[in-house]
DNA sequence: GCCATCTTTGACATTACAGTCAAGATTGAC
DNA sequence: GTCAATCTTGACTGTAATGTCAAAGATGGC
């Protein structure tokens, strides 16, 4: 195999990545790409094709580390813990960065104005895997019983609502507000131990 | 008052808000407009200066409607009623149009990369007048005794979640998903009424 | 009817971005 | 060491968008 690759291909994920999450994909050119991983744009569409496949390969990325960060939190005996835990993460990580870099999936399918199909799958399927580990969370005994809702349903009210948190942390720019709704939605899912 | 305007400005204004909500801030150019309104390229540019201000003229009428609308639908004496009303209406209003428009601030949020101060304070104040509606309702007797919450935090629980449902029906377009959700919330925050 | 004032019009300048391509560089296989 | 496959580089093309401007057009006030 003759004509090797000459850059780091997980570094340069790892950095388009970067770039991808603060700018969302519209906003984000190629040329933005060749600054962040010192690699020349003639090169990343030689090895991506086209923008959108590099930002499906760095998707793929974000996704597989979401996950498995989210399934770590999640894992912890106390379900309300847990539940703190997850919100305190995805409200950190959606706060990071100045201007604060949001969600990357919920700012490509809010941002892309005509989404496209391959995108929209990709992103689904997160959203399903976020959904899937806060459900298999929510089975675990003793879980099922302090909750207000059927795993199922309150894991996608879960997912709903931190979606609706990216937004109003992009409008109000106020993590109290953010760690405030997440408390109430804690407090609603498991009455039992509402003890004020 | 000589050299005077040639188009029916409520009318161009309402066509914009059509275009807009259709395709977002930055997906929307100026040529868009043109062929919507009837009115050239220049003479918008004449009559309100640049893109921006365009948009927030446009959006001060999105604003005015919604809030009247939504205090409209909320003003009926079943609590319950009035909160699968307003949800309803949301998602009713999200789903219109092919593909579906959403919702034009949540979009204009999400969608702009480097999201103008000027447009972020407007759609700010908007999301404000939306708790403030709610928040009057719940705090109608006898509805803050039926709610699980204080009514300004059930309004902007509610408020978050809105916003929640207009990405998760960008990403699964499924009317019935966010129904169940919209139900979710509702008996959540009516416990006392829960008859399943 | 005349004029000052604003609007309309279409062409123009500028910028920005996605994607292409041919020539040259690199390197593993033999 | 040679070769062929692949990668790299930078210039080029094509397209699309915002905003500007000068000339022409419309109109209310007098």
């Amino acid at each position: 195999m003759a004509g090797v690759r000459q850059f780091d291909e997980d570094d340069a994920l790892d950095k388009a990545l970067t770039v991808f999450w603060q700018n969302g994909f519209s906003g984000t050119t190629m040329q933005d790409l060749a600054e962040a991983t010192g690699v020349q744009r003639g090169s990343l569409y030689n090895a991506y094709r086209d923008k959108e496949a590099l930002f499906l390969k760095v998707f793929g990325v974000y996704r597989a580390r979401y996950v498995a960060q989210m399934r770590d939190i999640l894992d912890q005996a106390d379900l309300r813990e847990a539940l703190h835990g997850f919100f305190d993460w995805a409200i950190n990580s959606m706060t990071m960065g100045a201007p604060s870099r949001g969600c990357l999936s919920t700012k490509t399918a809010m941002g892309v104005e005509a989404l496209d199909e391959t995108i929209r799958s990709a992103i689904r399927d997160l959203l399903d895997e976020i959904e899937a580990a806060l459900c298999d969370r929510f089975s675990r005994s003793p879980a099922a019983e302090q909750l207000a809702l059927p795993p199922r349903e309150a894991a996608r009210l879960a997912v709903t609502m931190t979606r609706g948190l990216v937004v109003v942390e992009r409008v109000y720019r106020d993590r109290k507000r953010l760690r405030a709704m997440a408390r109430l939605l804690i407090d609603l899912l498991l009455p039992a131990e509402k003890l004020r």
